[in-house]
DNA sequence: GAGAACATGTAAAGCGTTACATGATTAA
DNA sequence: TTAATCATGTAACGCTTTACATGTTCTC
């Protein structure tokens, strides 16, 4: 249960609500943990009656803002730094590599060289995004500093993937 | 939908029960498509109700045997060919990174550096394991060609975390 | 005879996606 | 005044995980 972790860690940054969330989790957040409407206002309502977070603010259209409890704080801290992490890779990509046998191999290099495009679609969009950002107007934020590290990460991997698809591609025989 | 292709490919190779598929899940598809026993047997169920796959011999202990069916081959070779792949990466790890602010920067740096660890332990197991597979005993099957590509990408992926663990470490001031 | 491995499932609960539904406020 | 944006949710469905449940066959 992540996503109640990623919520308590976005308003520990500055209150938000739960419209203001999703703006986060739609730009930079996408990549790493997707989340719609319907889960982040359920979790919102979760977390509330948890105790783990409040609502400091009330605004216009029923906006309400909620920020972190010490106990949320306490939470998230707990959840960062005791709890080691399980990483399930799903790939839906990798998932066809390993099938690729049932079609012929014109078709699997093909497939292998249409990875090789999208990634590098996907890096330019990175180096675009990369280059937008207005770091400084978040100021020296932790989301600015930890950001970075995530943002390389990806571009790491898309880097690595072209590589890996090239290499791949080539070791299919015609 | 994917457990289904998955299925429907590994049936290719040959005939086999829920309980050798099950086998194969654990084993080698483990890093790339987790599935547990009531997803298989519920979806070989589905499977076969809908024509894709069919029972080809029957064992002690209820054992059924499936392969696909020409149906279910051309669905394959549909999906694999014909539908893009949509990626979402869902990563506990880069999330937690991302939230790192919330702890001190000490606590972080050890953060990344168990990330490095634990990488360094996987990417060991990653070669036990290259060594101990036994792919000339599958002789030239498609998973041997195909399953080397996929292997490949893990031994990347993890050579490039561990250099971006070490990078991100060092990039959090003392 | 006992234990391991073989073999198949059901049930419940949680997580995630998509579609539906409603209304208020602001800016052009 | 009209369109965009702000703002919150509910409902239904499908996928995934975990726990439960049962019985057979083989090997030592």
């Amino acid at each position: 249960m992540s996503l109640r972790h990623a919520l308590i860690g976005l308003l520990r940054e500055r209150p938000a609500s739960g419209y203001d969330l999703m703006q986060i989790f739609e730009k930079s957040l996408h990549q790493v943990w997707p989340a719609t409407k319907s889960q982040v206002y359920a979790e919102l309502a979760k977390l509330a009656e948890a105790g783990l977070i409040a609502v400091t603010a009330e605004g216009p259209r029923g906006r309400r803002e909620y920020a972190p409890t010490e106990a949320g704080l306490a939470e998230l801290r707990h959840w960062l730094v005791e709890v080691t992490p399980e990483e399930h890779q799903r790939s839906e990509t990798l998932l066809r590599v390993f099938l690729l046998g049932a079609v012929d191999r014109a078709q699997a290099k093909e497939f292998m060289l249409a990875v090789r495009e999208r990634t590098l679609a996907d890096l330019a969009r990175l180096d675009a995004l990369t280059a937008s950002i207005d770091w400084d107007g978040h100021g020296d934020t932790d989301l600015a500093r930890y950001g970075v590290i995530v943002m390389e990460w990806g571009r790491r991997m898309m880097e690595m993937t072209r590589e890996w698809s090239e290499w791949g591609a080539a070791r299919i025989p015609d």
